[in-house]
DNA sequence: TTGTCAAGAAGGAACGTTCGCTTTAATCTT
DNA sequence: AAGATTAAAGCGAACGTTCCTTCTTGACAA
């Protein structure tokens, strides 16, 4: 092949992020060697690394891609939780819990449901030991706690909750359920959804 | 040196588990050669290959102690919350997140405060590609569900908590927390503990 | 001496990447 | 319209490096 029309060249870049994705949940990025990939794929080489530097590359794409998916998922809850009247938050956080579940279905081969969370735990360790990554994901958390952060500020002007700690600390601490709900659901089992949906109803409910 | 004490046997062998865990924070479980573990271990290749069979057993090594801090963790505030009277959630989760913090200063040359937080995510990273790590910590987390099922349970009765929710899914959320403060804690800032303990004294206290 | 420990060189496999070649689609020429 | 030309896409063997591990050698305690 050779002089193709754009719409080739995005399809086999696709392909090959589709392929290094698989590839990278399986087994992690650095346990994962270019072989791995390429088998995946179902290219060779030459053509892998026409269209990425390298292996870091690679990673680099698959991991801000992921990234970008949890956030979209964030960004769509906060935007789709009406003013008025106020819903439950336990609610609009089993949203976020179910659009990242939903990334399962929609990428192309993942019809393993531990797929995806997988894949966002092996972010959060690329990024502890990778600054650039780090520092992508810090940006992204940052907007997300902006956005977030109004949300749980008409909570606190209506009166839901208690004035006297500052609004990102209550965001962070929802961030943190979530996150917490993606490792279990990558490394136990299937009702982690369904069991911080309700334990945040319950806590949310409490009697001094 | 030769035939030498149990003591010293036992000093060697933690000297490399020190080591390897220092590297293994640095730079994650793959990412990191065994020269790497040798040089910051400072011993040779011989003297490691003596103590363990292999890089796999190194990491097994590392991966379950560091669980297993974060267990005694769990459990150590779970036996230190006192039936009567019920301290407020939040009080007692933030002693969880302190201990977990304490780590850091207990490990040998661990003066970054988001070293063992980092590890902990690697853990997490490697047990999502390695089954038999990843029942190692499926069993410790039935253990703590279990001993913090009592607790809330004890949360509920005292009418606290809606009953209507099982007090596992309640405990799952907790953990949730938990978790998502180490990752906070791993990949961003230092502020984390503090947010997580107001957020949830926050929510604990919604109004509905 | 004798038995054990540690060191460090060396082995062999596997790694990521490169490079020269072949194939193929798009374009040009007649 | 059809063949010739061109330039890019894809292939896969081979490269140099780095990996984990083993093995030989020397040194020290008993």
């Amino acid at each position: 092949m050779a002089r193709v029309s754009q719409a080739h060249l995005d399809a086999r870049r696709r392909q090959i992020l589709d392929g290094a994705r698989r590839s990278f949940t399986r087994n992690g990025f650095h346990a994962t060697s270019m072989q791995d990939v390429l088998t995946e794929t179902g290219l060779s080489a030459g053509a892998v690394y026409r269209y990425f530097r390298g292996k870091d590359e690679l990673i680099e794409a698959v991991a801000s891609e992921a990234f970008a998916d949890v956030s979209a998922a964030f960004e769509t809850a906060a935007h789709g939780a009406p003013l008025r009247p106020l819903r439950p938050l336990h609610e609009v956080l089993t949203e976020v819990l179910d659009a990242v579940l939903r990334k399962q279905a929609e990428k192309a081969g993942a019809t393993d449901p531990q797929a995806f969370p997988r894949l966002v735990i092996q972010v959060w360790g690329e990024a502890a030991r990778n600054e650039p990554l780090r520092r992508t994901l810090n940006d992204g958390y940052s907007r997300m706690r902006g956005i977030w952060g109004e949300l749980i500020e008409d909570y606190q002007k209506a009166g839901q909750l208690r004035t006297d700690v500052p609004p990102d600390r209550i965001v962070r601490t929802l961030l943190a359920v979530i996150q917490g709900f993606i490792i279990q659901r990558a490394l136990f089992d299937e009702g982690a959804g369904e069991a911080i949906s309700d334990g945040l109803r319950a806590l949310t409910t409490m009697q001094a």
